[in-house]
DNA sequence: ATTGAAATCCAAAACGTTTTGGATTAGAAT
DNA sequence: ATTCTAATCCAAAACGTTTTGGATTTCAAT
């Protein structure tokens, strides 16, 4: 049924050598051979078994995508937005993409460690990075391959790209600052996440910057939901002395924040500002549209793929750590509508 | 480096084929030869060479998920969980899960033949069918193994799950009906898209049923996007004669819809209802809440997945179509606040 | 003693490639 | 005539498994 090089040598009236070689373009095959074999190789809609090739070649010319999940109702725009990043990277540098899913865990480094042994992939793309990352530091200690998108604590010598989320969320905090407002509360993502680290890190120095006294009150904890944000945002809203302005560190938490604030008949942008971070696709087109600050994870998937790569073929890399800049955009839900400025 | 067959032969003393035949568990090996063998394997860290033992066995043990793309700004709920329930599933089965991005057109069909051919992928899962997906007729011409989430028109003859969007959208249709809507828009989607196919045909048998006359003015499309559905609605309540109601056939949309009608100083749920169709997680915690049409997305995932796998071992399936039944989640963009109720 | 059956083992082939290390031939240079 | 070089080819090994088709040994039954 399917055709082999055994299939072209025997109708070329050739060793299976010369049709492999043939076919690689080497030069100790004659260009009149080459011709047949090729035409030949055409004519039987010859295509190389891959599995040969990889078990041959010692190579797998895949990576591998562990998705950290948690509930089994998980559906992020992040996701797919960056999967489609490495996956059309991945594409275009010859590689596969091998997707599976894990929740942090225990079993977590064995399924890093089954996918490099068997072996399914020559390396890994790790997001979500947690303060002590144990997939970190289990892969680099094997001198397995793998980039992250997130930084960790107190280990450096890795490759990583990640936004600067302590300057972003800075950002974000000078503008409310300068909109007059000084009781301002936080939606904070559990403290594990390097992320939810940094951002918060962020808001803290915008505040102190600009001599504004932190009220622990107001800063509280949610799972990045657009559920949590809107549980949040309601219970901060009635404390008797009420925050002006709510500053969540994604979006999905500030769109579940405005909710609450309309449910309970504010008008975000003028009786509230609130803002997120990330700018997904929902956040322009809110109602109030949503002040936030953007990060291009499409690129970034795209950046991240060709560096692993890359770090796979042992090619030079210009840069083993990138931190990318992030832009403020502010939009309604912070300055309120057209009519009041 | 890498422990294989022929180092653990050399440990016991016995030759590769009782090895492998012993780490199956074969009758034809003794007991203790089996214990020795499977000691020393534990002890060097055996882990069978799967490229080796695809080779041998001629399948690839994975299957393939082709998403297919449009722009690069991609970022749908839907498929982060849909590839959470397929990847699991497939997981749980022993399959691996490659994924890869192809837009629709003409390099699609290539894409999909040559995964099959290489040979990396047993199968497919295929979603987002078209009226005449090419995709369909290609793959079951080739008697090439898929599963498709969706139907397409004229061809019945291949395994798919399917929600009953015709059912859903007249739901929702007499739904609004009920409450006294006869001005009822539509915004619909590209119609070569089955979904949209069904789910119109739906809104049009509502109108029927409750005896309201379709106004082809209130019936646009756009692209499924937030954005498009907060152009549309915007353009159709300035219309000399506003609808009373939107029905968007899908949830982002429907929120572009929200957003543009707050815009226009109206109150969604009062003033205007609202509907759209999937309910993401989205939907829930807007404001206000979405009326909406589930679809248990990552469960179909699970589903197809576990379809496909069997039919790949060519075990037998209870059924090879599924159509299941959505329910109508009711929420205040449709009814108003509960004072108004 | 011979036969038969059961238990245990294994050499070799196979899966489809690529690579190694020459072999053969032709023609030019000596 | 001999040697050298260049051009062209290929057998065999290798990658790590599984499967095929026996081979050998043991022990009980005849």
């Amino acid at each position: 049924m399917t055709v082999t090089l055994k299939d072209i040598a025997q109708r070329v009236g050739k060793s299976v050598t010369t049709v492999s070689r043939a076919l690689h373009d080497y030069d100790d095959v004659s260009p009149k051979t080459k011709a047949e074999v090729r035409s030949i190789a055409d004519e039987l809609g010859y295509m190389p078994n891959i599995q040969a090739q990889r078990l041959q070649k010692q190579r797998t010319d895949t990576i591998g995508f562990i998705m950290p999940t948690f509930g089994p109702r998980f559906s992020d725009p992040f996701f797919s937005e960056f999967l489609a990043g490495i996956g059309n990277q991945a594409a275009n540098m010859g590689f596969d993409l091998l997707v599976s899913t894990c929740p942090p865990g225990t079993m977590e480094l064995q399924v890093y460690q089954k996918n490099v042994r068997s072996p399914r992939v020559d390396g890994f793309i790790i997001v979500r990075t947690r303060q002590q990352d144990q997939r970190i530091k289990f892969l680099s200690q094997m001198k397995i391959p793998f980039v992250s998108f997130g930084r960790m604590l107190g280990q450096n010598d890795y490759t990583y790209v990640d936004e600067d989320g302590e300057y972003g969320m800075k950002l974000i905090t000078c503008h409310l600052a300068e909109l007059g407002h000084t009781r301002i509360a936080y939606l904070d993502a559990p403290s594990h996440f390097m992320f939810a680290h940094y951002r918060r890190q962020g808001f803290l120095d915008g505040l102190k910057e600009n001599q504004i006294e932190f009220d622990e009150e107001l800063m509280v904890t949610g799972d990045m939901t657009q559920r949590a944000g809107f549980q949040l945002a309601s219970e901060l809203l009635v404390l008797p002395e009420p925050p002006t302005a709510i500053v969540a560190c994604n979006d999905l938490m500030a769109l579940g924040a405005i909710s609450a604030a309309q449910q309970l008949g504010l008008e975000v942008g003028k009786d509230l500002a609130i803002t997120g971070f990330d700018n997904i696709p929902l956040a322009e087109h809110c109602h109030p549209p949503l002040t936030t600050v953007h990060q291009p994870i499409y690129q970034i998937g795209e950046l991240v793929c060709e560096m692993l790569i890359k770090q796979i073929r042992a090619e030079p890399l210009e840069q083993k750590q990138i931190i990318l800049q992030p832009s403020l955009m502010v939009r309604r839900s912070s300055m309120g509508t057209s009519r009041h400025h």
